[in-house]
DNA sequence: TGCACATTGTGATTACCTTCACGAAGCCTG
DNA sequence: CAGGCTTCGTGAAGGTAATCACAATGTGCA
């Protein structure tokens, strides 16, 4: 049973969502071949990644959608509720919160942290916004895990500092700086700059194959991001 | 002289604005060490990379700054202005919008679509709204040749199949809908509550080693994304 | 001029991830 | 209950990307 890496984290909540959906279609059991379909990927990739949950399924049943969907979800998601925290209600700090506002039990974006004062205070989507200045002491006393850097590329560094010090252990980057952080912090970088330049590039390139971001893909989903 | 790879791409935008930044500051020459330190990468990858461009520095004097900028320039960047088109004006579609408004001189959004007509005909961000009825053919009379696709998942399929009907050959993908699409056609999804989940899952498990995402990275990024 | 040094360019190596391929195992059919 | 199919789990193989390591090279200095 594998460490699970980077990538294999990504799939297996894509598995999570397409197995959700086979639920609510009534599908009891699904083999490797149809996750892997609607996935887009191959089998093999598929029971490689399930693999590392310890997950088994049957042949000639395949795995059981119940027990798979639970077994991912101890596996990749929260088993109580972790803190979110987002610093920037800008463009991408907005449109982050209000997707995520009561989307996610487990996962909630708490507090917002703002250099504008004209912000200060507001209800944004349910989620307060602070000055950037209080900061450590709300992520202390809220408890936040997590940290979104939606600020501009010059503050992301001090941001970042702020948010470790503080004792956040994960940070989404938008900024286009790559953060300094100390060993033991993880951190996804998100350049949508760099994925436009790189979706013209091989738009006019025209390549054959398809890639990840994301994110990485990635590549796609981001495929790919990086750190 | 290899072919540059996905992430080579996306480093390569990187060390661009590395060099902008250190022209602005006077900067004539730049050794891979000094790049590699402000991208956090190797310096051995640093070199790597510039190898694809079949651009050479000198021992003892490293890389020319303004050399290499034009190089990487001719080698990632449209020669002549490439056209974007965006559909969904929502949440990300505007943060898109605003943000690259008037950024690149030769990359640029030109049309949005929409299926609310409220915003039909709208100019937003200096940019003409459309019925995503009309899609193709105004991305054919504007000769869009890349697609953002920001729309709910349920739509994402529809509108890459009306994208690559019109013509595009590269697809920015936001909607957590692995696309169809013919071989040719170069599709970079960025999945932001994957890479949520993926950052609130290494938070916890407090990893030693920083990761690239998308998309991939990618991932970065972005990294990671995928297909 | 010639030597000592730092850096480049790149073959070789390593690490990681994906795919292949096949033995084992459950299910259905007759 | 046995035989045939199909799928799972996984060792081995294959690919791709990152890193290492070193010969080649140009520089500045004595
Ligand atoms: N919006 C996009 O499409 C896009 C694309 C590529 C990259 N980015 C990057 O994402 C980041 C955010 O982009 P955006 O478009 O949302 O920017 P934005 O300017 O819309 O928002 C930034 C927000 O951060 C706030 N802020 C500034 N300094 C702060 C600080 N020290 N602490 C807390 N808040 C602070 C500002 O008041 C503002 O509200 C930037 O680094 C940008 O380069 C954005
Ligand atoms: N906003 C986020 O933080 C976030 C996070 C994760 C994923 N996403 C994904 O990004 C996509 C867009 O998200 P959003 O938050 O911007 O959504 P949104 O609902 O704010 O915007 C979607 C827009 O698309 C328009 N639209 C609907 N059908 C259309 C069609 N057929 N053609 C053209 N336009 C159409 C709607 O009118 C709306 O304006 C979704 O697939 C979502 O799952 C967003």
């Amino acid at each position: 049973m594998a460490r699970a890496s980077y990538r294999t984290i990504g799939r297996l909540t894509h598995y999570w969502r397409v197995l959700r959906d086979l639920e609510a279609k009534g599908q009891t059991h699904a083999y490797s071949h149809l996750l892997a379909a609607k996935a887009r990927v191959t089998a093999a990739q598929v029971r490689r990644d399930i693999m590392v949950l310890g997950y088994s399924g049957t042949p000639a049943r395949g795995y059981e959608v119940r027990g798979l969907i639970e077994c991912i979800e101890s596996y990749v998601f929260p088993a109580s509720e972790q803190r979110v925290a987002i610093a920037g209600v800008g463009n991408i700090g907005l449109a982050l919160l209000k997707f995520f506002t009561g989307r996610r039990p487990n996962l909630r974006i708490v507090s917002s942290f703002e250099a504008n004062p004209e912000k200060f205070d507001r209800l944004i989507y349910g989620c307060r916004c602070h000055s950037i200045d209080r900061a450590g002491e709300v992520i202390r006393q809220e408890g936040v895990s997590v940290g979104i850097i939606a600020v501009p590329d010059g503050e992301a560094q001090y941001v970042a500092d702020t948010f470790v010090d503080a004792g956040i252990r994960g940070i989404l980057n938008f900024a286009r700086t790559p953060l300094r952080v100390p060993a033991g912090v993880y951190v996804e970088n998100i350049d949508l700059a760099m994925s436009m330049d790189r979706v013209a590039f091989f738009a006019r390139r025209s390549l054959k194959k398809e890639h990840a971001a994301s994110p990485a893909k990635a590549p796609s989903a981001n495929k790919e991001s990086n750190s």
